[in-house]
RNA sequence: CGCGGAGUAGAGCAGUUGGUAGCUCGUCGGGCUCAUAACCCGGAGGUCGUAGGUUCGAGUCCUGCCUCCGCAACCA
């Protein structure tokens, strides 16, 4: 047995300054799939993934939140690998920038690439808005003004260590002409060639000053490395790279990465920028570089602004994981952006998963269970019939292996599903239920749910990458081992004679009404579990003078009547004993929160020299005074109830 | 004229070197009853964004125009 071909896929690594959305998390289920395809196929797979923890914006949120920076970053680092987990993705390792060997390995690399004279020290000039602390380029003025502030800015510099980039210039553009696969797909190479490097590249700035939260730059206290130098890093110093020399077996065996599988928003850095930086080190660059495309909901793309945004772990609460997995591994287009609604993911569950795959699985099992109790029969009567069916499956892992060496993970998927299309249509071809009747047919009929169970061994083997789990449950439901693709070779596997259970409901039908007031009473739910506690008015700026307060008469009433008033939903009308012998009515909008008759005898405050308003066509001489505050986002109030003791009319100052 | 991509049936998409327009969903009709009202078959629905050109023949090649989108260099 030869030595297994290595593998290396890594993600881009997340960054840490919040929650990752479904779109993000795409990207590491794509991965999966590509990962745990490979290992099928007999590669010794690598998988990275990790998060990228430095920068300005982390070290201001972690402020903002009263915690250091290494506090939010372990924070959001740990919500990061839960929901990783929680897609069931089978990365090798989950690397950390603040990882103090990463680190240490950053700090010489850039001492390597300024002692090799490719990053100078120099001054950097742009425009600086004084109030924000911030550079700004030019084209980042928004006319002419800072972007954050609107207030001018002013022409600044400050010192800088910068990467001589035109340097490695044509020696990428030759590497990325000689790699046609280097960039996919094809129009972000385009991008790339005829936006940054036929132009010419310019020198990039690889230190900051104006923050601290970074890799300290060893040469020079006070500047720290430009996060992308290393952020991007990661690939190579937790792969085992030395910058002294001294190599790891795994990185000899991994480097170079055979694929980094980044969005299409990050595409410079890792096919300018990264390859630039391996020249610099004398590495080698990596094989592929695929730049996945955007998933946007209803057409949108997702953002806190617009308010549409769609988290990993809410989706698998209300649909599961595979069901998740496989409609964003089957609904992305390879190049274009993909569009997720719930509609659409119901649609999805119901045609593909529940109809198709579900249901086929389900039928069969039961025929099995009806026709020959349960014992897998032996296919001990073929027909010319039958090979159509077998040459489908004998073809299908050879066709999910053409997808899946282009990476296009949903014609791959597609490649299974038209398996299970074919033998949904040869149960109509042979209808085994009207063999069934006919016992001199028996033969036929095992030979026919054989062919079946079989078919759905190859379509449950090769499904494994992209639903990992309900490959799982298949496979115990044809009490069968994962033989791998080696057993997808011959058709006829499949042990004959063993006994099968009941079978179970892989997914169920969904109906789309009820599941639409489902999700919409799951978010209602979560948004009222994620409003504060208890929230109260901000507090009054202005100030009031004492005379004015002094004029507001505020007076302890007693409570003699109560009553709703008709064809109001919000007012009660309060007879009151204001100490004055005559009565005084005031009407107040609390029938929300109070009954009436439980009111009544009770001592209030009331203000009681405001002009009397109409409500309701009844008079009101007064206002009666209550606390309110805001729970849970719901309003709150109380009517101030004072000591029963305090007689009527006894005035409050 | 900054660069690039896209415009094909109601929706989402395929259409390699030019040779009779396909797939999935939806819709309508039929079949079947093993199964999760599922599965199978069939029909309707497109002047392939637009105007020209090359050609015996153009969704495919060329040119102009319209619309949408991505990128445009230190916001990571």
């Amino acid at each position: 047995m030869c030595e297994k071909k290595p593998y290396y896929i890594s993600t881009a690594i997340a960054y840490t300054s919040a929650k990752p959305h479904i779109g993000n998390t795409y990207e590491i289920v794509l991965a999966d799939a590509i990962a745990r395809y490979k290992r099928q196929a007999g590669f010794e797979v690598y998988f990275q993934t990790g998060t990228d923890e430095h920068g300005q914006k982390i070290q201001q949120k972690a402020e903002a939140a009263g915690i250091t920076p290494q506090e939010y970053v372990d924070n959001v680092a740990g919500q990061i690998k839960s929901i990783w987990d929680l897609m069931n993705t089978t990365y090798d390792r989950f690397v950390r920038t603040t990882d103090p060997e990463h680190k240490e390995k950053v700090q010489k690399i850039f001492k390597k690439m300024y002692e090799k004279g490719d990053i100078y020290k120099g001054k950097y000039v742009g425009k600086y808005c004084t109030p924000c602390e911030s550079f700004w380029t030019e084209s980042q003025l928004v006319d002419g003004k800072c972007p954050d502030c609107g207030r001018e800015c002013v022409d600044a510099e400050e010192e800088a260590y910068f990467f001589k980039m035109s340097k490695y210039a044509d020696q990428l553009m030759q590497y990325i002409e000689e790699h046609p696969q280097f960039i996919q797909p094809e129009s972000r190479k385009n991008e790339m060639i005829n936006n940054f490097l036929k132009p010419g590249l310019q020198d990039l700035c690889v230190s900051r000053t104006s923050f601290t939260w970074g890799v300290p730059v060893t040469i020079d206290p006070g500047h720290v490395t430009y996060v992308w130098l290393d952020a991007l890093s990661n690939y190579i110093t937790f792969c085992g790279y030395d910058p002294d020399g001294n190599h790891s077996e795994h990185y000899k065996k991994f480097w170079p990465a055979d694929l980094h599988l980044i969005g299409k928003d990050i595409v410079r850095f890792h096919t300018i920028y990264w390859p630039i930086f391996l020249m610099s080190m004398g590495e080698e660059l990596p094989k592929q570089v695929f730049g996945h495309p955007w998933l946007l909901v209803k057409g949108d793309k997702m953002s806190k602004s617009l308010g549409n945004v769609i988290y990993a772990d809410d989706l698998v609460n209300l649909f599961g994981v595979d069901a998740i997995r496989y409609f964003v591994l089957h609904e992305m287009p390879f190049a274009a952006d993909g569009v997720m609604t719930y509609e659409l993911i119901i649609e999805r569950i119901n045609a593909e998963l529940a109809n198709i795959l579900g249901n086929l699985v389900n039928r069969t099992i039961a025929m099995v269970g009806k026709y020959f109790g349960g014992i897998v029969p032996a296919p001990t009567a073929p027909e010319a019939l039958d090979e159509e069916l077998k040459a489908v499956a004998l073809a299908m892992p050879g066709k999910v292996q053409t997808k899946m060496n282009e990476l296009k993970v949903a014609d791959a998927i597609d490649e299974i599903f038209a398996l299970l299309r074919r033998a949904n249509k040869y149960i109509d071809e042979t209808a085994p239920w009207a063999l069934a009747k006919d016992e001199s047919q028996k033969a036929r009929l095992g030979t026919v749910l054989y062919n079946l169970l079989e078919s759905i061994r190859f379509a449950g083997i090769a499904l494994e990458p992209y639903l990992p789990d309900t490959s799982r449950r298949i496979l115990e439901q044809l009490c069968t081992e994962n033989g791998g693709l080696e057993s997808l070779t011959t058709f006829g596997v499949f042990e004959s004679g063993k006994q099968l259970g009941a079978g179970e409901i892989l997914f169920a039908r969904l109906d789309m009404a009820a599941k639409l007031a489902e999700i919409d009473a799951y978010h209602a739910e979560k948004a009222k579990a994620a409003l504060p506690p208890v929230e109260i008015e901000p507090y009054a700026t202005e100030t009031v003078d004492f005379d004015t307060f002094c004029k507001s008469d505020f007076r302890a009433v007693k409570v003699k009547d109560c009553q709703p008033v008709k064809k109001s939903d919000k007012l009660l009308q309060f007879t009151l004993d204001d100490g004055t012998g005559t009565d005084r009515q005031i009407l107040s909008g609390i029938a929300k929160f109070y009954k009436p008759e439980e009111l009544i005898g009770k001592t209030l405050v009331a203000i009681t020299n405001l002009p009397p308003r109409k409500m309701m066509g009844r008079e009101s001489c007064g206002m009666l005074i209550s606390a309110v505050h805001t729970e849970k986002g719901e309003e709150k109030l109380n009517l101030l109830m004072v000591d029963d003791a305090i007689p009527a009319g006894a005035k409050l100052c």
